[in-house]
DNA sequence: TATTTCTTGACAAAACTAGTCAAGAATTAT
DNA sequence: ATAATTCTTGACTAGTTTTGTCAAGAAATA
């Protein structure tokens, strides 16, 4: 299991872009040099987050990107469901014996279904701002179960 | 972002095999005949499982699968890693402006690293027999934020 | 007008996924 | 023993996806 580097590279690009916010615009060759990262692949990169709105371009001399919105408009689950797509929960076929329980419906079909609500869950609550404080760590938190509700108040 | 087949598959092929327990072995044959999935693929799926630990094989006719292990002891992150390997959570090249952070370390970093972490810990509450029972819908859970500590008290 | 910088789309190598094939080993029924 | 059944292993391959490259062009500014 593992993320593309399409989905790396647009948070890091959009990390940049946000850090370099004072001093005005930032060029794709600069990102893909201080990332080295191929400057050409980056643009379609960038490209794709300018169409959705993510960062805004201005072309000519002294040109560049900058945010299109603030850092704590711009989530990670938007992003990356724009850049890597959404994530596949995709059912089985309906003949197996599997497929003969409760509800009649795929028993395996609610694990990647929950797996994707989780990981989608997990990015919608980090923004760009979380990550330039370095506000991310320790957010990992174990699945409901039953017995967590018996133990805990919500004051 | 999507799941390769050859998860889906092996947790489907342990749901049919543990499903068969009581009729004692079920055949790679039946198990990809009632999925439609290639049985050829499936060997190498189940092979693998075999290799470690989690299924045993008996030869010959009226041959076939049976779990190696009871069902609550078949984790899903473990299944997940043996099939489809680590969750990759590769950092960045060192140069970049993200990476002068407070710590030094790349900005980014943190958000993968969690984001496997998320994943894994999920995976890792949910065995077999949490499959079986249909034991899964509403385990998603949001992140922890700071101020889920302040409101909330474990009794 | 020349230069800079983004924009777009076609193209392509490399890696990975999903699956096939074939020769073989173990087991059981006859 | 022998034949049939079933798993075992590894090599092979077609198709797709990833990770780029390249080139022609459009917009802006000095």
């Amino acid at each position: 299991m593992k993320l593309t580097t399409k989905g790396r590279y647009a948070v890091l690009a959009l990390t940049e872009i946000a850090l370099s916010e004072d001093k005005n615009l930032i060029k794709i060759s600069e990102i893909a040099k201080s990332q080295n990262i191929s400057s050409t692949y980056l643009e379609q990169i960038l490209s794709n987050l300018k169409r959705n709105g993510f960062v805004k371009a201005v072309r000519g001399p002294n040109g560049g990107y900058k945010l299109a919105l603030k850092a704590e408009e711009i989530i990670m689950s938007d992003v990356i469901e724009l850049i890597e797509g959404k994530i596949e929960t995709k059912g089985c076929s309906q003949k197996h014996i599997s497929c003969t329980g409760i509800s009649g419906k795929c028993l395996n079909h609610d694990l990647w279904d929950e797996l994707g609500k989780q990981i989608n869950l997990f990015l919608s609550h980090i923004s760009l701002k979380d990550i330039l404080e370095g506000n991310i760590l320790g957010r990992s938190r174990a699945p409901i179960l039953a017995q967590d509700c018996d133990n805990m108040t919500i004051n």
